[in-house]
DNA sequence: AATGTATTGCGAATGAGTCGCAACTAGCGC
DNA sequence: GCGCTAGTTGCGACTCATTCGCAATACATT
């Protein structure tokens, strides 16, 4: 898996505060094996710390946005109009989104990164965020489809 | 600017039933100069023919998704959560909206496609869609800022 | 022109995300 | 440890894009 950054960490060196629902959202965050919604990070939050409001995590979510300490992602709206976080890892990848199993997987190559470095230098954009998804079907189900016509 | 595709020859080849509202829709789709949301498509095909409803709209642009014929974008939620959609080019390309002045870019690059290629080789996954946003400053608001500091 | 079916309009519902404001608290200086 | 205060939170109501069920309508085929 890629590296990610350390939020919590990153989060205090910032001099920002830390309170304890601040804490558990970024530590349920951190350690989150699949991408989550707000209203999943919520749920698994309050496990932690029964404490916390929807509201709160929204907020959270907007502070750690603008620190460029997580990414926010659509995944194709595979499943409604909601949207996804993952901590920002060292390098950019893309997202391919099954349509069939939902299946999500993550890519990185070198030609992604040339590809931002040369929207740099042509258009002498100062990138901030860089969201690539790919919707369509994974080997898997590419190949069973093929088999079923 | 990038060649797109008749939508209304399209729909027609498809055996698409072509109603008033449709038609109406679609035209203004394609006449579009600028990226548009359901809202503004709404009002504006209601001047080629008022009687349309907002329903409409949304059934009509679920239909072009699903021909594959419009993309869906968000360009970064500069204003807000809706989407927004344009008639499919030749050639993919990417959309770079600036956090200031919100102007949308538009670029397309061989660089572009190599990756597409590469998804398709490496992961030997079936792209139906693909989509690669940038969210940053665009040349000119990038020199304002460097002034100002 | 009549028919059958796909499409539409309407208005209510959904669901993600936001907001205003009063209550609370982290972390500072004492 | 204590008090202070600016920043944060909870609450509940709100917004706004999008969807839905269902009865009425209209395309296109015969």
């Amino acid at each position: 898996m890629l590296k990610r950054y350390d939020l919590l960490n990153a989060v205090e060196e910032q001099g920002i505060r830390l309170t304890a629902q601040r804490r558990a959202l970024i530590e349920t965050i951190q350690e989150a094996t699949s991408h989550l919604d707000a209203a999943s990070l919520l749920k698994l939050a309050r496990e932690r710390d029964p404490n916390i409001n929807r509201a709160t995590v929204y907020r959270t979510l907007e502070l750690l946005k603008r620190l460029g300490m997580i990414d926010e992602l659509d995944l194709m709206h595979l499943n409604g109009e909601k949207h996804y976080y993952e901590v920002k890892t060292q390098k950019d990848h893309l997202h391919l989104a099954c349509f069939d199993c939902g299946e999500i997987e993550e890519f990185a190559s070198p030609t992604f990164e040339r590809l931002k470095r040369e929207i740099g230098a042509k258009n002498a954009f100062d990138i901030k965020v860089i969201r690539l998804e790919v919707g369509g079907l994974c080997k898997r189900c590419a190949a069973r489809k093929k088999v079923v016509q």
